[in-house]
DNA sequence: AATGTTAATATGTTTGTACATTACAACATA
DNA sequence: TATGTTGTAATGTACAAACATATTAACATT
């Protein structure tokens, strides 16, 4: 097999495993309706056992990936989602894609202390600092988005990398750090003065918040996001099958 | 305990395990922001073995209404009412399981004819009546949503219908309509006077404007959903994977 | 030919056990 | 006083073993 899994790697068997599903689905290794391996073979072969396998197994099953079925053997949904759940573009991309040409501006890198929300995210007590990177976006008389973005110090950030680089492309080649899982939450709120004072607004105006939780392979935090946009000037749009 | 486990029943412990958790969340046994016992003494309560709690609690944990710490323990998300993409809960179901209690009010049912923007959407002309159901829920002294469904005129609806019904189980069930698609799009707005009437804020208070635009197998458009949020009462979350 | 029985095989359920990781607190030491 | 060190309690990960259940296929019986 091409793939395979790595008992000494610091990333939890079952969250390899799963990867490695998704991979050889991906590559139609296994095919749209193929039915899989049997649980007790397939454990064999990527020697891990039945348990771990399952684990991964489910949280594709839960995802609609999979489908499982006693006594037929567990097959892939053709239906498939395709799970390409839009969004894996970084904001730049994302604007091009509107063809609006888009400039950072006040680029700005520090080390600060996490606060509790950040610390509680992050697994790391509140004395240990992170790297954080703050900017604005949109044409410079017209910002239109303000994000800070937060490091784990897991990733090993120095704070000297050229950030007008796509952030992924950087982290996954210089760090060797793959970002394959994102939460969002996105919600409506007030601008406060600080926010409004970036985005050029009056308080109190409508902002768009949208948080980003960016974790890696092994499920483990490597990035909290959140960007304020002026409202209006950022849909967020969503693509569901069921 | 009020309720407990049946080894003998043929209902799986860890399905029995989950829905009586969900129970004592919905009671308020255990509640919100509240840290509920640790694994090993629960599972020692429930007579049943760890790894079969936790089943439970994985599953909990998955839909957001649970989170886990380690260290700290598990405890009940009393984060504000959220969706998840890719899971096709109507706004009802959503509520109930999360245990907030929620009522439907000034529901609302006409014969409209379409603007513009939502004949193009129907792909139908402008003479052609829609049926237009609006609502408010909330609890009745604190509305946080508004919104208006247009329901295509092949769906066949005739406005006599139960609209308190989960609105996809009585399009499925009576109307042989199934929704697959669905495209949303959220953005914030200031509320305008009648928006802001409606949900008792100031006018230009923020609101999260959420448009849905729901599609059957043949892709062919069924309804368009708009609704406006009152801030801080709903997040959106998605999760992506890659 | 239709029907019932059984065996094989897949997933489904449950337990017991062990060790890893994290965070905190209490204590001990420089 | 400041700084390690160790203990402890929680979740996280992993494995092995056994038994349950559902479905199909093959076979046997009527």
């Amino acid at each position: 097999m091409k793939y395979s899994i790595d008992h000494k790697s610091p990333i939890p068997l079952h969250a390899q495993a799963e990867t490695l599903l998704r991979q050889l689905i991906a590559e139609e290794q296994f095919q749209n309706g193929m039915v899989l391996p049997n649980e007790v073979d397939l454990a064999k072969q990527l020697a891990i056992s039945r348990t771990t396998l399952r684990q991964a197994i489910n949280k594709l099953v839960f995802e609609g990936l999979l489908v499982r079925k006693k006594r037929t053997g567990t097959k892939v949904s053709n239906a498939a989602v395709s799970s390409k759940s839009n969004n894996w573009l970084s904001f730049s991309q994302e604007m091009k894609l509107r063809g609006i040409p888009i400039k950072n501006f006040e680029l700005h890198v520090t080390w600060v202390f996490p606060d509790e929300y950040l610390a509680n995210f992050f697994e790391i007590k509140t004395d240990r600092k992170v790297l954080k990177m703050e900017r604005v976006r949109g044409k410079p008389d017209e910002p239109f988005v303000y994000f800070a973005s937060y490091f784990h110090p897991r990733v090993g950030l120095t704070g000297d990398e050229d950030f007008k680089r796509p952030l992924y492309e950087l982290l996954e080649n210089d760090y060797s750090v793959i970002a394959t899982l994102s939460k969002e939450e996105i919600s409506a709120k007030a601008a406060d003065s600080f926010i409004a004072s970036k985005l050029k607004i009056p308080d109190g105006s409508p902002v768009l918040l949208r948080k980003r939780f960016v974790f890696d392979q092994g499920e483990r935090p490597i990035e909290y996001n959140v960007g304020y946009y002026k409202a209006d000037s950022f849909i967020y749009t969503v693509e569901s099958t069921r």
